[in-house]
RNA sequence: GCGGGAGUAGCUCAGCUGAUAGAGCAUCAGCCUUCCAAGCUGAGGGCCGCGGGUUUGAAUCCCGUCUCCCGCUCCA
């Protein structure tokens, strides 16, 4: 089966078993934007207490918090989201590639510096250590016409962009004749402005100091509760800020089902730092978090980290923990030390004194950053085709037989256990309806007696149940009931008194958070 | 946004050389009472993605539009 197919089969399952729905489906959908079903709803639940619990209750020196979505406008210019998410883009109509249009006006006065270098550096090997570079550049006329090149579109560029003057940049591309790297063609379409970032209005009145943007991370949420969460909670470094939360983002391509999706939520952790200690933190968290991830227990080759060579403008490391999605490996998490921009920026926008006074340095300085970054939305994806499994079993009559399991976590299974009567008379359904009742403080159970016992297995292995248990006639003699194992399916016959215990130990998230202390 | 593919029952799909909309599975009710799906009887369920056009007549042909998938691009 490819790849694709897989993932076809992976998108079906999920609406058939109500995981996963298209937004607003009875009115055709809404692009990349899905609702989590019955089951889906479950199961992200418990992602996120997996992921809640692992950093606020095994860390005492994490905190989580929940900040508003809404946020003062000035936080955005701060984080550089205003400047960075507004993208001129422009396609060539032949090879049919898009570019930013700054990136390609970047490159043409990259081109044009080149020239002028080597027009200094053949000047010096001719007058040797007699060389003048200053006087060099502004009187030759070569290097003169290309810097005078290099002003007049920087010039024009900037003021088309302080315009919005889209136009302007397009015929800027135009007149320094920049031509497509891919096809060589000049045949561009008009620029485009994407705006990464929803907008919205807060209050009654329309004026421009109304708009407010949807948050595009939830990062900056900590941020500015830096000093209200380190002060009331009386927190010295290093310690954290967790955080789980909704983010928007007005991709301009959304695909892949919930990989890429414009509301989609986060699972953050920013750690704040001392100076000079960031890679060693770096490290440290690049090793915890892929802990993390390996307790699950699903397959290790479908996770790796992929540094980042190119980083963004406020890091000085990343990485990503990649899996291994249908579609191939691609970003799950992202690990970045965030030095101190986001707090220098802030205290600079907001006039505030952002810093910490440590004590065995006797000085104040601004925190550190280091940050995970985990997409819930991608996470419950990686889960859900890590676990989609379709086997071939051979039945006792020897026939094949086909069954389709989602082998998820126990501990972050949408339902821990079916209960299940044998046949629904001789009191079966009552019994099975007593214990139900019993376990249903602890977990999370199902109770089923329509159709043959052996379709009903089948039922559970398809949303991933882990564990069945029947009632037969038996049950009624001596208080035992059968369990079934969802990935083996294997049975053995335990008293019903055994249960909890039994229960907790297999699907229980304690469990799984145990295995990341060793 | 560009190019390619696709939208028919909850799911997978057939019907597409115009003429009452079908199958399998699923669902519901009943029978059977059985430890690994597909036994029997019956039932419900579709503006054939949406809008327009051609035609006596459109799921089918034409145009537009929306949504999904793949590629390009981007990814804090």
């Amino acid at each position: 089966m490819s790849q694709e197919d897989t993932f076809k089969k992976i998108i079906s399952h999920a609406k058939e078993y109500g995981f996963i729905f298209q937004s607003s489906e009875i009115y055709d959908g809404l692009s990349a934007v899905y609702d989590y079903g019955q089951l889906g709803a479950e199961l992200k639940n418990n992602i996120k207490s997996y992921w809640w619990k692992s950093m606020v209750m095994l860390h005492e020196n994490i905190v989580g918090i929940d900040s508003a979505i809404f946020m003062h406008p000035t936080v955005w210019k701060a984080s550089g989201h205003v400047d960075a998410f507004n993208d001129p883009l422009i396609d060539n109509k032949d090879s049919k590639k898009r570019y930013r249009a700054d990136v390609l006006i970047e490159d043409y006065i990259q081109k044009i510096e080149a020239k002028i270098d080597k027009e200094i550096t053949k000047a010096q090997k001719r007058f040797g250590d007699s060389f003048d570079e200053k006087q060099f550049r502004e009187t030759n006329p070569r290097v003169q016409a290309n810097q005078k090149k290099i002003d007049d579109v920087l010039l024009r560029f900037k003021t088309a962009m302080e315009n919005d003057d889209l136009a302007e940049v397009k015929k800027i591309i135009e007149d320094a004749e920049i031509a497509c790297p891919v096809s060589g063609s000049r045949n561009w379409t008009d620029v485009r402005q994407f705006n990464l970032m929803f907008d919205t209005k807060l209050g009654s009145v329309n004026d421009d100091a109304s708009t407010i943007y949807l948050r595009p991370e939830t990062a900056q949420g900590i941020f500015v509760n830096y000093l209200n969460v380190q002060k009331s909670g009386r927190l010295n470094l290093p310690f954290g800020i967790a955080q789980i939360g909704k983010a928007f983002r007005n991709e301009i391509v959304a695909r892949q089902f919930i990989f890429r999706m414009r509301e989609f939520e986060q699972m953050e952790m920013q750690y704040f730092i001392q100076p000079g200690t960031e890679k060693k933190w770096f490290e440290t968290w690049k090793e915890k978090r892929m802990k993390w991830h390996k307790a699950l227990g699903n397959d290790e080759s479908n996770l790796k980290f992929h540094d980042h060579d190119k980083l963004a403008h406020y890091a000085n490391a990343a990485t990503d923990i990649e899996f291994k999605f249908p579609f191939g490996f691609k970003e799950l998490e992202g690990i970045h030390s965030r030095t101190d921009f986001d707090l220098g920026q802030h205290q600079k926008f907001s006039g505030k004194k952002i810093q910490y006074f440590d004590n065995e340095r006797n000085e104040s300085y601004v925190p550190y950053v280091l940050e995970t970054s985990i997409g819930l939305d991608r996470m419950f994806l990686a889960v859900l085709s890590a676990s989609y499994k379709e086997e071939t079993i051979e039945k006792e009559d020897g026939k094949k037989d086909q069954r389709v399991v989602l082998a998820i976590p126990p501990a972050l299974a949408p339902i821990q256990l079916a209960v299940l009567p044998l046949v629904k008379k001789d009191g079966l359904p009552d019994k099975a309806r007593e214990i139900i009742n019993t376990l249903k403080f602890d977990f999370n159970c199902h109770y089923e007696e329509k159709d043959s016992i052996g379709r009903r297995y089948r039922r559970q292995d398809a949303i991933g149940t882990p564990y069945a248990i029947t009632v037969d006639h038996e049950t009624l003699e001596n208080n035992t009931v059968t369990i079934r194992d969802r990935d083996t399916m294997e049975q053995n016959r335990v008293k019903i008194e055994e249960l909890p215990e039994i229960l907790r130990s297999k699907v229980s998230l304690n469990s799984l958070l145990k295995k990341l202390e060793n």
